[in-house]
Formats: C-alpha cells, sequence, structure tokens
DNA sequence: GCACCACTAATAGTGATATCAATCTTTCGG
DNA sequence: CCGAAAGATTGATATCACTATTAGTGGTGC
C-alpha cells in the first residue's frame, strides 16, 4: 500500500505531489524543470520522470517554452489513489472525505447486492468471519487490527462483486478507512451500531439476501456520513506514508 | 481528450499501453528497458519515461536486476481513463463495458438525485436544452453531434451533482460513449424511448425532483445493460486515437 | 498613426548518449 | 546450509544537439 520511497523520483514527488493536490499552487501555476533540479537537488531526468508521472495523473501539463503548468482540480484524475491520499493529507481533507463518502454510498450496497447474488459461498462465508473478528478487536480497542479487518471487509465485498470497475475501488476505500483512522475521525471503540450492522451485511451476502445485505451497507455508509458531519478535524498521529 | 502524441513518449505508450491493458502479456511478464529501446527504436530516457507512465498506472513494477514486471490485473488503476480506453480497444472490451455500465447504474442515478437537489438553476435549465438538441439529432442520424451532446449531458449532470467524485467519472463515461459509439454497439438512430428518457431526467433535475431524476436516470442505464447484453461486437469503423 | 504580418531570437522542454552507482538474484564455494 | 562474489539490470548524473513555442521587432500597407 505505501508508496515504495526507494527511487528518487518518488521522494520527489512525495514533497511536490501533496503540494499541488493540496492547492498550494493554484492553477496556472507554472513550475521549470530547472527550478524543480535545484529545489529538490536532482538531476534533470529524475526532475522529468517525476513530472512524467504528475501529467499522468492530468496534474500538470508540460509543453516547451511554457514549462510545467498546473491543471485546474476538475481536470485531475482524482480516482488515483496515490491522490486521494496526497489530498486526505491537506487542506481539504474533511470536504474529499465527504465526497468519497457519497461514492462508497452510491457503490457499496450495489456491491454487497452484487456479492450476495453472485459471490463465491466460500468467500461469502469468511465474510461473517472477519465481522466477528471486526467487533471482537473493536471491542478491545485494538484500532490499528481493526483498520486492517475494516479494510479485509470492505475490499472482499467490493470483489465478490465480480465488477471489476467495484473491485478497483477497494483501493479508494483502503485509503478512505486509512485517512479516518490516521486522522482521527474514527471514533475510540467502533459503535456498537457500526459492528452490528457489519455483520448484518455479512451475513446476508453468507445467506445470499441481496436486498437484505444492501439495506445493511446502505446504513454503514450513511452512519458514516453522519458522524463526518459532526467530527471535528485533527492533526494525524502517525503521518500516513505518501 | 485525444492524448498528445507530440512526445516520442507518448507514442511509445500508445502502442505499449493497449498491448499490456489488453492482455497480451500475462501478469508477470518482464521487460527490459534495452528490449524496449530496440523495440521501439528510442533512447533509454524515453523507454524509462514511458515505463514511469505505466508504473504510475500500477501497470507495472520496475526492479533492479529483474527487469519491468507486468502486474496482475487486479492491481491496475481502472479508473485511469487513459487505461479504460486501452482496454475498450482490445478484445476484453464487452466484460469491460458491462463493468462499466454497472459502475454507471450505482452512480449516476445518485448524481442525478443530488443535481436536482442542488444544482445551480441556470445550469439544470440548461439540460432540458441538451435533452431537447439529443432528441432532435438523434432522430436526424447525425450520430457525431449526438455523440457530443450525450457527453454533454452526462457530464453536465455528474458536475452539477456538487461531488467532485462524481464529476471526475464524466471522463469515464465520455470514454465509454465514445467506445460504445465508435465500436458500433450504438444503435444507428438512437432508441425514441431513451431519447424520452434522457429528457425526463432533465425535466426532473430542471424541477427539483430529485426522486424522479434518480429513478429516470436508472432505467436510462439498466436500458444500456439490456441492450449490451443482445448486442454483438464488431470492428470499429474509426479506431480512436489512443 | 495604427493595424497587421513576417521574421528573428530567446527560452524551455525533448531526445540521445555515455558513464558510473546501486541493487537484486543467482551461483558457487566452504 | 550459509555466505560471499559475480553478473545483470535498473537508477542517477552529466552533457549535448534538437525542436517547438512564444515574445519581440521591424517593416508594410492602409
Amino acid at each position: 500500500m505505501a508508496t515504495d520511497h526507494r527511487t528518487l523520483h518518488n521522494r520527489v514527488l512525495a514533497v511536490l505531489g501533496p503540494a499541488i493536490a493540496g492547492d498550494e499552487y493554484a492553477a496556472g501555476h507554472t513550475f521549470t524543470l530547472q527550478g524543480l533540479e535545484q529545489d529538490f537537488g536532482v538531476s534533470r531526468t529524475v526532475a522529468r520522470e517525476a513530472v512524467r508521472v504528475l501529467e499522468s495523473m492530468r496534474l500538470v501539463v508540460s509543453r516547451p517554452r511554457t514549462g510545467i503548468r498546473v491543471r485546474p482540480r476538475r481536470e485531475w484524475n482524482i480516482f488515483d489513489p496515490q491522490l486521494i491520499r496526497w489530498r486526505l493529507a491537506g487542506e481539504g481533507r474533511m470536504v474529499q472525505l465527504r465526497s468519497l463518502n457519497e461514492l462508497r454510498a452510491a457503490v457499496e450496497p450495489a456491491a454487497a447486492a452484487l456479492s450476495a447474488r453472485h459471490g463465491d459461498a466460500e468467500e461469502r462465508a469468511r465474510l461473517a468471519v472477519v465481522a466477528e473478528q471486526m467487533a471482537a478487536t473493536g471491542r478491545a480497542g485494538d484500532l490499528e487490527t481493526f483498520l486492517e479487518l475494516d479494510i479485509a471487509f470492505h475490499r472482499s465485498i467490493l470483489e465478490l462483486s465480480g465488477n471489476e470497475m467495484f473491485a478497483g475501488l477497494a483501493q479508494v476505500v483502503a485509503e478512505v478507512l486509512v485517512g479516518r483512522t490516521s486522522y482521527h475521525l474514527m471514533p475510540l471503540t467502533p459503535r456498537p451500531e457500526a459492528l452490528r450492522l457489519h455483520l448484518a451485511v455479512a451475513q446476508a451476502i453468507r445467506d445470499g439476501l441481496p436486498d437484505v445485505a444492501e439495506a445493511a451497507m446502505r446504513s454503514i455508509v450513511t452512519e458514516v456520513s453522519t458522524a463526518l458531519e459532526d467530527d471535528t478535524p485533527s492533526e494525524p498521529d502517525d503521518a500516513p506514508s505518501s
């Protein structure tokens, strides 16, 4: 999940990416390769490779004589999990989380229904086990393990749906959950209602009840929505690796 | 929308990207930079930049001594519009379209409802105009203009929803519509029912009726789903620029 | 005098090449 | 069985020639 920092251009990206994604540079701001070389103390090759990546995410365009220009936000590839992580690290965190949650509200119930219909029986059964483990670690207050299980739970459902695009969102959902935890937007011990709902989803999927699974999943994400409205942001306890 | 082919590395990508995305190389297959240099007759610089882009899309990983390895498909950033276009050009076109349509079925009705609630009044009114134009050009059999209007219609709704993530899907939906048209998966003249539904969505959004807008939009995408089940694939009439 | 067009020059990015460093894998020897 | 060395491949730097784009500059015609 964490980005590979072995290469120099990735280390440049780890600084430049969040800066652009966090709106520190207005759309239209231009960099030059030479400027980047100097600012980061890297060779031209490295600077260029970093720019190529930003370009493929549509954060910037590079043109001769003009330099490297920051694109308006609406042109960005905002489904890139890397970009999501960068944005969750910045100012617009809460706005971003609310957007992402609206997306989850649209997709995850549909995925749960599909999973109940088409998912592999063995996998479906395993889901209930994960939900039980979530309840146990949740009540014990082991947030780290809980996060892992939570990610596994939602990932399994998105993958069980049999739809590649839904499965592709697993990475996005994982970023959201990690973000919510590391920025303390998660209650210290998960709400019992949430734990109950996860179990309900798992059982409905296991028992092949699409409508029940869909409704329960919808409850999960709408519960998160209301929580996000109330909660106040805070500093990360452990800066997520970009 | 079309990719910029002015740079060499983009021309390399235009060949290599569709080849990998189209499963011509199994997961685990490795390239070497030297091999790419020779195959494409480009310098190391260019080959590396192309690899960097593929790497940022998570299609490959590059490691010393090992080379450039193709990742399993489930790790790809399948929401990248570039990648979607590459995949729509390949064998798995129909599977991909069905997945994308299931995604649309989850998202677009929700977006339509949000637009009816929160969208700017002027923009909402303009939607009905676009729907009328669609009906006119559709009946006239002007598929090219129809496609443009269709894209504009869906893009407007996704943007009016006020949710950045939904707006980000506009690019994805556009790729789908372009793909369906250029691979002749679109009827020669749009079905009257579809035209009627687009108008219904536009009017419901204009009149601030979320539930009606949502239901009508749901009808649009489910109609497409059933159409996709029956239709048989065919060759592109004009290869879409990658 | 003003508008417009063509030419010119400066400025980035683009592409190629050479060279060395770092790293991972495999193999071979103890 | 373990560890060290060798070999292969990417990673990084430096440098040069090329090209596209823009801004200026000057001339021409109205």
